[in-house]
DNA sequence: CTGTTAGCGCGTTCAC
DNA sequence: GTGAACGCGCTAACAG
């Protein structure tokens, strides 16, 4: 064996005296086909060589790698923390390697795509509300015979599988409660991109916003939308700032519960109460909201759980024929605490 | 080309009329050898049989992938969203995609482990404070020719680099501070690996507070020791509990930055006040150390950046020959703000 | 100058 | 227990 190079199986064959047919074979555990000595010699030459198949070779010609690919749109979102959690725990069960790839920019969405297309997974979980995998990509890539399930409420099964929030519903309900108990002045705490051109994230968001002002007939402030929901500090600061305006909000909604805990901390610490001078409202349900004083208001899961998603990507994974897209819906409703 | 298959170089020969040979050599940028009428032929009938050369197979022809992996030990972490962020940056400057996996688990991390060795990446970068990928892996790896960069202060260069934090003495700094400042009864959130048997991660906190108590002859209380810091909730809960002792602490030592912010938060909710009732120091300077009142002491980067440890690990990449195993150290300190 | 032929990389698996 | 074909793309060598 050449130094510094890996070991291949002609390298373990020879050094055990076998062909090598006779190492994939014991390798892969299908060695009842030898004698208990033969075997034996294998198994030590491995140890000996430390060899491993190499996963280009067994993948050419396997045509299937054992590995999963899961596609995220953004880094540093807590209930990304147990969608990696549990999809790696299940992966672990059915033998199948977790990868994780970041598309936050369409270059790196380009990149995500050709890695996906190229074959480097037998499958992939898109988790994704830029939607920078679009549905064109999505419905090339199962084309291409990847299983593949999309989180996504703006894209359609084609050969994959889509599993949708109802989100705008249930934040409508939640708004129409900031009004029902007589709030006039809702600010948004929004992500960047629902205030800003280009690609949109969570519009649906906005959209609850924006249409529950119609439907009770409440005048819209321009100043009262803020984007910053997808970073802490500068919710805080983002708060902070409408706190200071002159008819400041009487209550915020933040298109997350990171942006709403901030948005807590931001009114107590400008002297003002929460609920009593101003309401908050988040979403996503994280755990955290129960730490806040009062305990925060949300939208969300009533407990964070992506295993249906999960479930739908492995069914399609072991499935002989690859099944019809389908279209799955998780559970979401207002959850209210302390804070509205 | 078979329904429902990937089209390979042949079916797009076929389409455009000329050998795999020359679809390879113009899907590789190396097209000039043909006429521009020949191109646009194959450029056709790539596009048109939506045409992408498998990974396995050209990995194997190559013997490399382009792919660097990013090796974590946990999630949720806020420090890695910087480290996940500008990895990838730095990657698609270079031309390399990066894959993400999880080892925080034993089993996870043989996994990770037989993934690495099998060639899937080019090189990777390990940050796992529990170091499950140990010394002999890691070794190993490096002999199998990966560019190997570990970020961990427990394992030693051996054909692969390593990145260290002096946190164990600028804690101590920290610390010093605390007692010559006059607290007494200082309280550790440590994680829960501090305080249990198992696979230590993080120790050199724990052992700069035990190390700061023998030099300053103070005495220890066993139930000022509480697990909880990788989690927010349990924080707030662990701190909260704290303060009910009969003799509460007037110091935390938080283990990490969101344990401290917590701590922060459960101190204030109890009727206390930061710093006067008591100090709080935590570990690994978030920005969201800015936004807790006041703000949060800490030790750590005075600036989150891991371009050295990447540099490291690209330079080894493009490297002709593999430079020896180098040792690099990422600067600490104690950051005084409000909290102590 | 344009293009093809053929061997190779490595492990898997059918047929003997 | 082995031989040999095969999966797919890359590229050196070669031919027109």
């Amino acid at each position: 064996m050449p130094k510094g190079q890996r070991p291949t199986a002609k390298d373990v064959a020879e050094l055990a005296g076998v062909s090598p047919a006779a190492v994939s074979y014991v390798v892969n555990g299908r060695g009842d086909r030898f004698s208990a000595a033969t075997r034996d010699r294998v198994l030590a030459a491995v140890e000996q060589l430390g060899y491993v198949p190499d996963s280009a070779a067994r993948g050419l010609r396997r045509r299937r790698t054992d590995q999963i690919c899961l596609v995220l749109g953004s880094v540093g979102v807590p209930a990304t923390d147990v969608l990696v959690r549990q999809l790696n725990d299940e992966a672990d069960r059915r033998g199948y390697s977790v990868l994780s790839v970041l598309v936050d920019s369409a270059a790196r969405a380009d990149r995500a795509f050709a890695l996906l297309r190229r074959g480097i997974a037998d499958g992939a979980l898109v988790s994704d509300p830029y939607n920078r995998m679009d549905q064109g990509r999505l419905a090339a890539l199962a084309r291409n015979r990847l299983a593949l399930v999309v989180m996504d409420n703006a894209v359609d099964p084609e050969g994959f599988d889509v599993v949708r929030t109802p989100e705008k519903r249930e934040c409508g309900i939640a708004l129409d409660h900031l009004v029902e108990s007589g709030r006039r002045r809702i600010a948004f705490l929004g992500h960047d991109s629902d205030l800003r051109p280009g690609p949109q994230g969570f519009a649906e968001r906005l959209d609850a916003y924006v249409e529950a002002h119609a439907r009770h007939g409440l005048p819209r402030d321009p100043r009262l939308l803020v984007p910053g929901a997808e970073d802490r500090t500068r919710s805080y600061w983002a708060v902070t700032g409408l706190l200071q305006l002159e008819e400041p909000p009487d209550a915020i909604f933040c298109a997350s519960d990171r942006a709403a805990i901030s948005a807590v901390w931001a009114i107590r610490d400008a002297g003002r109460s929460v609920p009593f001078d101003v309401a908050v409202l988040g979403v996503g349900n994280l755990d955290e909201g129960l730490i806040t004083r009062p305990a925060l208001s949300t939208v969300g899961q009533p407990r964070l759980d992506f295993t249906g998603a999960i479930e739908l990507l492995f069914d399609r994974l072991e499935a002989d024929e690859p099944p019809p897209g389908r279209e799955a819906v998780i559970p979401w409703s207002f959850i209210r605490r302390g804070t509205t």
